[in-house]
DNA sequence: TTTTTTCTGTAACGACCACTAGAAAAATCT
DNA sequence: AGATTTTTCTAGTGGTCGTTACAGAAAAAA
């Protein structure tokens, strides 16, 4: 059919990195990268089992052979979705624990970053790994997001322990308590990014949440 | 077949209050009452789109004909299910509001009961209105719960502009945002509960939320 | 008893689900 | 050119979805 302009046969990506040679058989004729692409946003936004092979095969705009020759079945390509998604859409959450000098700096750039990710417009609002396995009928599916959103929140609490063991942070500080409320907030901003809820909402829900913070030597509210 | 011992025939409803009367034709073989709270448990459970008709029989103990006689099709069964759940299992935050002297107290209450109610053992964890009608295909159905939480959160709101108004709470104080605070609060604790936390994760969790509470009058914490 | 009314079990309906066999098409290799 | 390899399109597979037609069963009404 073709019908949709010249969109075929642009991508035919290469078949090795630094290779020029191209594959031996008949070429891909859509960009494999862009189809998960629209793959992902067909997921995040209506989730694992309420996107159909027959939603993602029209947004993809391939066939359904041509879905499982490239991707495999549903389960790998939403499993493969889910770790585009944590590296393009997700890191924020890493990235702070990683570069913030304390615990409490981290989380409060999470939370901001948090608002404005889960209201960009033109995406789909919250967050992929919170409700896209929510209600799934596969248990393992629902099980890998879940492990994820507890891996998460092992991490807050490493960060916090951190802190604590460093001095930063009270003595007494439940560092498990703490990590487990900084997981719900980010989980309830998520739903609440879905119910409609705008960034500069979010932002000054945010704000909120991180005045339990005990404040390390500065004044800030 | 009525092949499970005499559970048949025994609650076959009035036909009216008061009246002794039997209804004209043949008897409800189930006592509806019972059927409808299993079929509470599965769309709790599993949610709406997860939870088949078939899923729905089994549990119930009854044909596909009977559920359709006795409560429509599978999604007004759906609307009876939340509204029996909100009388019995959800009404602890209306409560709270109504019956605590300040907002802070009524919150306070209301996030310790939601840590017990979210986790009571031989239940589903968390909360219906919030995950039931996640990733639904049917949009009339998610908009319906998304409306039940929308009206949670005015209502909370109403509540702390009360106690503004008459001086319990400080005059610059951000009802929205500490209403959706409150929100996104009991939001996170239910996706927590289905994570696995337990009751007292929940209750310390909630403990740390109170914090972000100007304390009236007392020191509690 | 006969009639009327309502419920119950069987057995299907069309629609959609995830998935794939098979043939034709489009490229490279010889 | 011809052979080989891989992708594409068409057209299905068996299974489950929500829902219902139909006939028999069980009660009250006549």
């Amino acid at each position: 059919m073709m019908s949709d302009g010249d969109a075929g046969r642009s991508g035919a990506a290469r078949p090795g990195a630094g290779s020029a040679r191209r594959a031996r058989g008949r070429p891909r004729s859509f960009d494999r990268e862009t189809a998960l692409e629209k793959a992902l946003l067909a997921f995040w936004e209506h989730g694992y089992e309420a996107t159909s092979v027959s939603d993602l095969t029209r947004v993809m705009d391939i066939g359904a052979p041509s879905l499982y020759a490239a991707f495999g079945d549903k389960r790998s390509l939403f499993d493969e979705v889910v770790r585009v998604y944590g590296a393009r859409y997700g890191s924020f959450t890493d990235r702070a624990l990683a570069e913030e000098p304390t615990a409490r700096a981290a989380v409060a750039r999470m939370l901001r970053e948090a608002a404005a990710v889960y209201t960009e417009p033109g995406r789909p609002h919250g967050c992929l790994v919170v409700h896209a396995a929510a209600n799934c009928s596969n248990p393992e599916v629902e099980q890998s997001l879940r492990e994820r959103r507890t891996a998460n929140v092992a991490a807050f609490e490493r960060r916090i322990r951190d802190d604590v063991a460093a001095g930063v942070l009270p003595a007494d500080t439940d560092a498990g308590a703490l990590a487990r409320y900084t997981g719900a907030m980010i989980q309830g901003m998520s739903q609440q990014a879905r119910d409609g809820a705008s960034r500069e909402e979010l932002e000054s829900l945010a704000e909120i949440a991180m005045s339990v913070w005990p404040h390390a030597g500065t004044a800030t509210g």
